[in-house]
Formats: C-alpha cells, sequence, structure tokens
DNA sequence: AAAAGCCCCTGGATGC
DNA sequence: TGCATCCAGGGGCTTT
C-alpha cells in the first residue's frame, strides 16, 4: 500500500503529538516480517523525540535507540488515546502517555525494528543502500541520469528498485512515467539527459501533489489520525487499464514486469 | 555488480 | 453457496 506519499501522510499525521511522550510499554501481536530485536519491556521509559522518514520507512527516535517502522503492502498506523482493544491485525502497539501507536498489517510484509542507533548493523541493512531523497535537494538530475545509465533494467523497474531514488512504488512510479512521456519498457541506460530531467521533475511533482491529497487510498490506507486519501482519484493511468486515456483518449495498456502490473498509455508514451 | 526469480502472508474479487 | 485461482501500495535473499 504505503509508497513515500503514504508513509510521509502518514509521518505528518502524528510527529507532533508524539514527540515528547513517554513510553509506558509496548505490546507484541503476531511476528512482523523481522524481530523487534529487543525486549518490549525495554522500550518502557524512553522518550520519543521525534519522527522521521527515510524513502518510506519511519524512524522514531528516542532518547536512547529509534524504531525503524515499514508498513510493508498492508500496514497502516494509528495513533490515538481512544483505541478500541487490539484486533487480530494490530501487531504492534507503543503505548505513550500521549496516546498509542500501533501498527495494523493483514499480510505481515511489515515491521518494527529497534536499532541502537542508525549505524547499527540492523539500521544500515534496511537504510544502507537507499537512493535519493526525491523530495529533497539532493535529488538533482545530474546524479539521477548518471545512475541511470548504468543500469540496463527497464526504467521503470529502476524507479521501483529504490537504491538510485527512493519512496517510488508501483503506483507512482507508472505515475511519473507517464507525466514524463516515457515508455516503462524503455532500458534505463537509453534515457537521455532532457528526457532524465524530465522525469526527476515528473516524479517529484507527482509525490508532493499525492501527499498534499493525503496519498492513495486503494484498499484501506489511511493516516494515523483515520484520514483517508484521495489522490487515486487523480491516477492517469495506474488501475486505469482499458480505459479512455485522459490526454489522448486512447486505451491504457497494462503489463507485467518484474511481477509487477505497471500501466502506460501507448499514445503519450512511445519511448 | 547487476539482473531475474522466489518468497514472505492474508483477504478480496472473479470464475466455474 | 462452495471452492479454486489470481491479484494486491514491498523488498530482502538466493541464484544466475
Amino acid at each position: 500500500m504505503p509508497e513515500l506519499p503514504e508513509v510521509e501522510v502518514t509521518r505528518l499525521s502524528f510527529a507532533d503529538e508524539i514527540a515528547g511522550a513517554k513510553v509506558l510499554s509496548a505490546r507484541l501481536g503476531k511476528a512482523l516480517r523481522w524481530p523487534l530485536g529487543c525486549a518490549v519491556e525495554h522500550l518502557a521509559g524512553r522518550a520519543v523525540l521525534a519522527v522521521r522518514r527515510r524513502g518510506k520507512y519511519l524512524l522514531i527516535d528516542l532518547d536512547q535507540g529509534l524504531l525503524l517502522v515499514h508498513l510493508g503492502m498492508s500496514g497502516s498506523l494509528r495513533f490515538s488515546s481512544h483505541l478500541p482493544q487490539a484486533g487480530v491485525h494490530d501487531h504492534f502497539d507503543l503505548v505513550t502517555t500521549r496516546g498509542t501507536l500501533r501498527l495494523n498489517d493483514p499480510r505481515r510484509f511489515g515491521a518494527v525494528v529497534y536499532a541502537d542507533s542508525e549505524a547499527a548493523p540492523i539500521a544500515q541493512k534496511l537504510l544502507g543502500k537507499l537512493g535519493m531523497e526525491p523530495l529533497s535537494a539532493d535529488f538533482d538530475v545530474d546524479r539521477f541520469h548518471t545512475a541511470v545509465k548504468r543500469r540496463k533494467m527497464s526504467i521503470k523497474q529502476v524507479l521501483l528498485a529504490g537504491d538510485v531514488v527512493v519512496g517510488v512504488g508501483n503506483i507512482y512510479a507508472s505515475e511519473a512515467l507517464f507525466l514524463a512521456g516515457i515508455r516503462p519498457t524503455l532500458s534505463a541506460d537509453r534515457l537521455s539527459r532532457p528526457r532524465a530531467a524530465k522525469l526527476c521533475a515528473a516524479i517529484r511533482d507527482v509525490l508532493a501533489r499525492a501527499v498534499a491529497k493525503g496519498g492513495s487510498t486503494l484498499r484501506d490506507f489511511s493516516s494515523a489520525n483515520g484520514e483517508s486519501g484521495y489522490f487515486q482519484l487523480e491516477a492517469m493511468v495506474y488501475g486505469r487499464e482499458g480505459q479512455p486515456c485522459r490526454v489522448c483518449g486512447g486505451p491504457i495498456k497494462s503489463i507485467r514486469q518484474g511481477q509487477r502490473s505497471t500501466f502506460f498509455c501507448p499514445t503519450c508514451q512511445k519511448a
């Protein structure tokens, strides 16, 4: 579910509220992708300093160590002082003086991992190979074009891989390529400099607009205060196979790339 | 080093 | 109504 916009919207919806809270207790449900990495008792008494984001990870800074939270495919967070009793898919609670932060994740591809610091081995394994942040100043055309030219995979799969640019998942990869007029199957090393510049701008644009709309709610995503996103209503190609292109009117096509579906307009994205 | 496949898991939609 | 099959916002790991 969650790509950069959904993760950022989630962060914005509880970061200010939880900052300064003190952890009273923590609870684990069924196993997530990785073990927590510390005893739940170890979290009690910690202060929550801030919530940051790196790619699709949320980093919850504590006065001692930090929690890395990933929402996987089906995860979502809630932060409230009035949560019901934990349900079957509620796999982590962080009970604090300001409310409880709860991870709900039916498929359990998500994770909550404790690390002593960002330099710790587990944190490095998860964060160490991540690419540029698309909404920050370090995302520039030169670095993007240079990195992309080294790859022979399709440009769409390079966007998804996350080692060049982070946060772009299956929805926004298709959307950004449409906005840039680039065929998803184009070999990344054949992307010209002007088209790389256009793609950079498209990635920034679509992610920023999606954050502004509260992300995309396809099935059940909601932010930590329970609000749905609305960007899916503005999708140009994602999930629109057979429907008319919003620009040229021709039918949107769907293909498979690396066992993920890709959507594009054969007319507006000729090469 | 880079690319391709496999796999983790549950639930909803679709088809017979 | 019941059951099988396919598909889904991700990404680490293993094998080429």
